[in-house]
Formats: C-alpha cells, structure tokens, sequence
DNA sequence: GAGTAGAGCGCC
DNA sequence: AAAGGGCGCTCTACTC
C-alpha cells in the first residue's frame, strides 16, 4: 500500500504548574492551555501560537474535509488535548496515525547473545531525530514550554512547526518499512486513538469512601497478624518484616527452619510467598508472615494509593495512563504516574535563593491493570453518575487461539458451543466420564467442580512449556490443590496425549504445533500474529538465548493476536458507542470496559455482545477462522459489582 | 539525596 | 538438564 494522504499535527502546551503541561484535563479547570499548534502537509508547515478554538477546528476540518489522515507523535496525547478544549466531535471524525506507533511497528527487535541486548530505547521524536537525520536535531533543544517572552514564543513555535514536519516525514519512512499486512494491522490500531484520547481526559470515577475502608480494614489486619507474630514471638520486635534479607534471617538462622527454596540471581534463601506457602506446614508464623506482607503492600498499592490519586487530580477521577502498543506482542499497558520536571527553590544561608530542576512522579492515577480481583478492591472503580458499567471478555481466549495455531482437533471441537474444554481436561486427567462431569459441575457436586478446576489449571498452564517443578508450586499457590510433583508430570503427560497438535506426542520433541513454529521462524526470521503483525527473531538459535527465543516464537502469535483482536475490538465499538452515547472506559488484555448510560446499557450490551462474538476477522485480517470468538457480557454499578448480563436487572 | 538493582507480587 | 509469556509498582539495600 503507497503511503496515503497524510498531514502532520503536533501542539505544545503548558500549565499552571509545569506538569500540568502533561495533563489534558486540566484544560478545564482552565489551568492547562495549549500554546501552539502547528500543521505539516508537503514540506510546508503552517503554526499559530495561543490558537484559538476555531483554529484548531478549522485545522481538524482540513484534514476531515481532505479525506487526509493525520499523524502524530503519540498521538493520544494531542488528540485529548483536542477532546478537552471541546473538539471531540472532530476528533472522532478524524482519521489518526500516530508515527511512534508505526515506528514500534516497523522496528527490528534484536534478540540474541550475538546482539548485546540494547538498553529499552525510548520512542521520542527526539531519540528517532538523533538516530536517523542527527544533523537536523537542533530545533528539538529548545524546551521551555512555559515560555511567555516574544523570543522564546518564536522558538517555542519553530520547534511546533519542525515537530509537525518531521512526524509527517517519519510516518512516510515507517510506514515504507512496513509490509502491506502490518499496514493494516497499524491502521486498525490507530483506530483506537480517539477512545483512548477520550480516557485520558475523562479518567476513571473512584470511591474514596470504599478506598478508605479498604485501607482501615487492611490496616486492622496488618496490626492484629503483628500481634499475633509479637505474642509468640518477641524477637520480632526491631526486625523489618519488609526486608528479605531481615526476614531470611529470622526464618532461617533464628527460627532455623529448613530452606527449600533459593533466589534465581543470587541464590539467596528465599522468603517469597511460595517459600512460606510451604514452610507454614512446619511453621504457621510462616503463614502470619505472608498474611501480614498481603495486608501492608495491598493497603498501599490499592488503598492509599486511590486516596493519592483522588488527591492528585482533585476532580474525584483517577487517571491511570493508558500506553497504546506498550509491549511487543501489542498489549496496551496502563501506568499510575506521570514524570513531571519540577522547579525546587532552596534557601540557604550563604547563597540565598537557589533554584534548580527535579523529576518526580505524580499519581495522575493507579496501578490498574494489577487491580486485586476481590470485590472490595473492585468496587473502588465505578462508571460516573447516571452511567452503568459493562465488561466483554473474549471467553478462553489463549486457549482458543492456541487451538487455531495448532490446529489440533480435539481443541478446536472443544471450542463449539456447548463444550466446556475445562471439564474434558478435568475428566482425562480424572479418568471419568467428560459428559457426566459437566452435568455434576453444574449441579454443584463439590469433587467435580474440584476436578474441572484441575482441567483448567491444565489447560491455562500447559499452553506453553512449563517444567513439572514451577507448574507444581503454581497448583498448590495459586490453585490450592493438594497435588505433587509426580501428579503434575502425569498431568502433563496426559495434556499432551490429549492435545497432541501442541507439545507433540509425550516424551517427543516433534509433531507439534511447539516444534513446527520454532522451525518456522528459525526459517523465517520473525515471528508473525494471525494479524500479519510482526516480531524479529533474528538471534543465534543454538545459544544461551535459544529458550527464550523459542518461548517468543511460540507465545507471540496466541498473545499478539490476542492483542491485535482487542484494537480490531475496539475499532468496532468505536463505530457503535455513539448510537448508545456510550464511552470506551479501560481495558484488561481480553476484556473490555465501557460505560453507557443507564436507559440504554442493557440494549447496548446485547448489541456489543452479538457484535464482539462476531468480529470482522476475514475482512480485517484475510483469514477465515475456524471457531468461533464469543465474548461474555458483565453488567453493574462498579467494577466489583458486575453480574452477568442475562441476570441484571436494574428493577 | 538521587538513582539503581534485586526481591517480591499484583494482573492477564 | 531444564524449561511459560507479558507487564508495572513497592520496598529495601546499596552506590555514587
């Protein structure tokens, strides 16, 4: 595909305080401004310092009534800039591109031992300024953004102008390096730009009373389990529980409990939680011990740090900071901090007033994508007044694009409606009837439901080559099942008997999905989604790095095309929230949030659901699927309390 | 005092 | 023989 019509954009902007140059929504409070906007089309710049808004609308309306994409450089960010001066409208008629995005996309990883492994390189315009046209950088070191004098307004507006032009001329030399299906993967990425630009002006709604209670109760907790501890145990008292040294030390030399479990760099003994798992069968402090870390760092990570949050941006939302194609295989991350450079006066005795610069971290908003799964965490998140929330989660997803690479037969029938893939592991590995299973899972037996538990920790876990000792710790920590060592290898035997188009036949190398993908992308040099979406894999295939770089060639294209499934997602939705005046409002991998308001969410959701279970895969991707990709639809007041959609009622 | 490494741990 | 992947946040210990 030629590199279609494309103009470039970039604005500068700046805040009452300098960070809040960084922080579109403050646009309403009137205490962020955009201070220059500038357009590139043709080699030609055009800039205006202090626009107006009808001269960033007439700037959106040349690209819009051109029928021209507009490019930036993390393009979210002007683009919510835009939303928040009171452009959403055009923002969304806009057709994005973003050239950090298409730089992500066209980049050579290098992976390998013969290529020393690179320190993460920062996507700046000016990190690609200095890598590919250095002699050019200059304008890039002008960097007061809060300038107010005519001279430094002139250079502000220079950069503006060389920011727009040189965006537009990377989005041209990406977009060349790109093969025609990683165009169309990026160009279906971008469609989330506005929904996401929407996000970060609006934010999340948060309860501070249900933060406050967590944080009371955990607090509570944390004092009455060191009580305990203090009770039995006085030389406790002055030891660090937070310290991995101080607590190795009271477990092992003064407590003198065996070690079992050793750090993976240093070969320290471990305290980690699977290590107290284990010693509180010998010892139940071990266990008050894991209790009391859980209370301290979940009070803080999710209690206060809401409460700091809600501080923070002084609007009752958190803001946690959405990053569009963050990880290789595609996957959005969010962040809870911006960097913010401040100005810190000094007064000393012998130099009077001294100024000088810091960075800091400001918590614009929250860990989000590590939210605890309980409800008292959850519902800290709701969707704003007069709205309800909905989730739609791509139902076993791993698992039914594992049975599409794969191609293996058994999985690919599991994932027909009215199978239950959980309950056929269970049953292989109980050796029991699969049909009777379902039905006495659902009707409540308790050993059944415990043996679909084991098929689903069978399933989840040997996807990917796990070892019998790491699948062993997880089943007993995080399953809390009573099995060992030996059972897991079993296990693993019969997953792989049953699906034998993944790992091969047991004891075998060969014949499997696991070894064909590896023999693939030695072949290929990269490794490749269902979406055409792309990763190099250039490395030395028989060294240090060969593990890795196997595990990449066989994890990327189930997780990447798990992520090229939400943005095709989430460019669907994109085209049907403003029948239902309906918002994207955060995402979690294979879910995702939107809020509708309340008279029209349960029609909405029905729509979303039929709609997301039957997304355009052949027309996106050129690919014709042979299962089906249902999601599951969640309805509620809060994150904590959704419910299944056929059973909400708002009556 | 600032920055970093390591350990630990939350989610998908 | 050994062996999931992907992240971001918090705390301590340590270095400059």
């Amino acid at each position: 595909m030629i590199f279609p019509l494309t103009f470039g954009l970039d604005l500068e902007t700046a805040g009452v305080k300098s960070e809040y140059a960084l922080q579109p929504f403050r646009a309403g409070s009137k205490s962020g401004r955009i201070t220059a906007a500038s357009m590139a089309a043709n080699g030609k710049t055009f800039g205006v310092l202090n626009p107006s808004i009808e001269s960033l609308r007439t700037m959106l309306n040349a690209a819009i009534q051109s029928d021209a994409y507009l490019v930036g450089w993390n393009t979210a960010f002007d683009a919510a800039w835009l939303i928040a001066v009171g452009l959403e409208q055009e923002v969304f008629q806009v057709k994005w591109l973003d050239s950090m995005l298409l730089w992500r996309h066209a980049v050579v990883e290098p992976e390998g031992e013969d290529v020393p492994r690179q320190k993460r390189k920062s996507y700046s315009l000016e990190s690609a300024m200095k890598e590919f046209y250095p002699d050019d950088a200059e304008f890039k070191e002008f960097k007061d953004f809060q300038a107010t004098d005519d001279t430094s307004l002139d250079l502000l507006l220079h950069r503006n102008e060389m920011d727009a032009l040189w965006t537009l001329r990377f989005a041209e030399k990406f977009w060349g390096m790109l093969e025609g299906r990683q165009q169309v993967a990026a160009l279906i990425e971008a469609r989330c730009i506005p929904s996401m630009a929407k996000t970060k002006v609006m934010g999340l709604k948060a309860s501070p009373t249900a933060a406050q209670e967590l944080s009371d109760r955990l607090e509570a907790e944390a004092a009455s389990i060191y009580k305990e501890l203090l009770d039995t145990s006085p030389e406790i008292e002055g030891v660090n529980l937070a310290s991995s040294p101080q607590l190795q030390t009271l477990l092992y030399d003064v407590w003198k409990l065996p070690v079992d479990r050793f750090s993976k760099k240093t070969g320290a003994p471990s305290t980690d939680k699977y290590a107290l798992f284990d010693l509180a069968f010998l010892d139940p402090r071990a266990s008050l011990l894991k209790k009391l870390r859980e209370a301290k760092n979940n009070r803080k990570k999710y209690a206060i740090g809401t409460l700091n949050s809600l501080e923070y941006n002084g609007d009752g939302h958190v803001r946690p900071q959405a990053k569009i194609f963050s990880t290789y295989t595609s996957r959005i991350t969010y962040g809870s901090s911006d960097k913010a450079t401040i100005e810190v006066v000094k007064t000393t005795k012998a130099k009077g007033e001294v100024r000088s610069t810091k960075k800091v971290e400001v918590p614009v908003g929250i860990a989000l994508h590590q939210w605890k799964r309980g409800k008292e965490y959850r519902r800290i998140i709701q969707p704003p007044p007069g709205y309800l929330l909905t989730e739609f989660d791509f139902a076993g997803q791993e698992f039914r694009w594992m049975a599409v690479a794969s191609g293996d037969e058994t999985m690919l029938s599991l994932c027909a409606p009215g199978e239950d893939a959980h309950s056929y592991m269970g049953a292989q590995i109980a050796q029991r009837d699969y049909r009777e299973l379902i039905k006495m899972v659902k009707d409540g037996d308790a050993p059944a439901a415990n043996d679909r538990k084991c098929g689903k920790f069978c399933n989840l876990s040997y996807q990917f080559r796990v070892s019998v000792k790491t699948a062993t710790v997880k089943a007993r920590v995080e399953y809390e099942m009573d099995v060992d060592e030996n059972f897991i290898r079993q296990s693993q035997v019969i997953y792989k008997g049953s699906y034998p188009g993944v790992g091969g036949q047991p004891y075998q190398r060969t014949g499997g999905y696991w070894a064909s993908q590896i023999e693939k992308c030695k072949r290929l040099g990269y490794a490749e989604t269902f979406a055409g979406r792309r990763v190099q894999l250039t490395g030395n295939w028989a060294g240090r790095d060969a593990w890795p770089m196997e595990s990449t060639a066989i994890n990327y294209p189930i997780q990447g095309t798990g992520g090229d499934q939400k943005y095709l997602a989430l460019a669907i939705a994109r085209n049907l929230l403003p029948q239902f005046g309906g918002y994207f409002y955060y995402e979690l991998h294979d879910g995702l949030f939107f809020i509708f308001p309340e008279d029209k969410a349960e029609v909405a959701s029905q729509v979303f659901l039929t709609e997301l279970s039957s997304l355009p895969y052949e027309k996106a991707w050129g690919v014709k699927l042979p299962i089906q990709f249902p999601v599951d639809a969640k309805i509620g007041v809060s994150w904590g309390d959704l419910m299944d959609l056929n059973k909400f009622s708002l009556r």
